[in-house]
DNA sequence: CGATAAATTTAGTATAATCTAAAATAGATT
DNA sequence: AATCTATTTTAGATTATACTAAATTTATCG
């Protein structure tokens, strides 16, 4: 159990988790676009996590892959130190949710399981990262998340945010400026039908959102 | 100057600057040593980082190695985020003097230098890590040290530990237990000149102590 | 000095991860 | 079904680092 997996290795579960959360296989183009490599070398790693000795995925010829058991609990080790750094450098080193993630990234992929151990208890066990994300469990299981795509509210609804996902640090930072924060309760005031842009009251800011960012924040609550 | 130089090569770059502190050249079998590499992979390593643009180390055959002013640079660019480090996962997250060293060993090579802004600030600007040793500045000069190895004093002598080098985790939890730890006051009781062992008292403790642990205990103000 | 040992270097091989260019396949469109 | 396009795979090359085995240089000592 000792086998330590590389640091691309370890990009590359991480990816295929997120990518699989739907229930789809990830395609070796979106990981390639993901994970910044090109297809062909995305094809060839995935041929190898697949034949490993514990398959860490399992591969079928242009059908995309999806993680094995094995696999899994490593993406899901990743993930965890990735968000629980993420908590730990905002509340110790005044990080703001936008800085964050980048240097997550890399740190992820080096701390030992002490580290992650002395973070988590630091902390007093967090359940989610800065971004609303939940974080997996010290045993490696990812705890059942009940939210709602912005995106699919509609007028006189409200709402409180839970997640930011996938956002680059840009968007972070725009919606940091409207309010729209973890947390931050918000009243959707109007929907046009046609562009799909949602008019959402946070505290006293109003702002008119698109799909793309409407799609990225994620509710609890809807009512 | 964006370029990054590979985990490995700060690693070299790191015992370079640790083995030539004393003005001599580092030998490729110490380096091997060190770096758990073998000579002729060492041999390599040093001719590379002898011919890359600007050159990283001086080289000439059968003579070992020195750092050149670039190469310093990046080494003591490593070695303040290592130290800096260590400071701050003793501060911050309870790691002992013993344990704090292999963690700080793969982080230095991934942390920002925003990272290392921001815990250098946190913590007040340190002098000095856990062990004593003293951290290279922000604009990567070393501080000139004046100690003295523990190992030169002779019965009667007082003296502070200032800093304890090159100590694994067991040797550090041992003076640990004999309360010779930085900052305190030591006294010199006895001297056998056969084994070169010292008997020292600090505080209650008294401990005979032989050549190869008082040759890497430092003090200052011997008097 | 000259033999022997120790340290270092050379030469050739291995592994991990990536790339480019070309070939193959799947899916969509007429 | 035939064709075009997008996706994916194969094949072969490249870069970085390390290894083993053999050759060479330096150091030591009788
Ligand atoms: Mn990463
Ligand atoms: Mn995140
Ligand atoms: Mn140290
Ligand atoms: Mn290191």
């Amino acid at each position: 159990m000792e086998s330590s997996l590389t640091i691309s290795i370890q990009d590359y579960l991480k990816h295929i988790y997120e990518l699989t959360e739907d229930g789809k296989n990830a395609s070796t183009n979106a990981l390639s676009e993901r994970l910044n490599v090109k297809p062909a070398s995305v094809t060839n790693m995935v041929q190898k996590l697949a034949s490993v000795k514990p398959a860490l995925v399992e591969y079928q010829k242009h059908q995309g892959v999806t993680l094995t058991k094995e696999g899994r609990k490593a993406a899901l080790e990743v993930i965890r130190h990735h968000r629980l750094l993420e908590a730990w450098l905002v509340q110790t080193l005044g990080y703001s949710w936008a800085e964050v993630h980048e240097e997550a990234e890399r740190l992820e992929h080096v701390i030992s399981e002490d580290f992650e151990r002395r973070m988590a208890a630091a902390m007093g066990h967090p359940l989610r990262d800065p971004h609303g994300e939940l974080i997996p469990t010290a045993d490696l299981v990812m705890p059942l998340e009940d939210s709602t795509p912005l995106s699919a509210l509609r007028p006189k609804q409200k709402a409180k945010v839970q997640s930011v996902k996938n956002a680059d640090a840009e968007l972070l930072r725009y919606l940091e400026n409207l309010g729209l924060l973890p947390g931050v309760q918000i009243t959707v005031l109007d929907y046009s039908s046609f562009d799909h842009n949602l008019t959402v009251k946070a505290g006293a800011k109003v702002s008119v959102l698109g799909l793309n960012i409407t799609s990225k924040i994620f509710v609890e609550h809807p009512g």
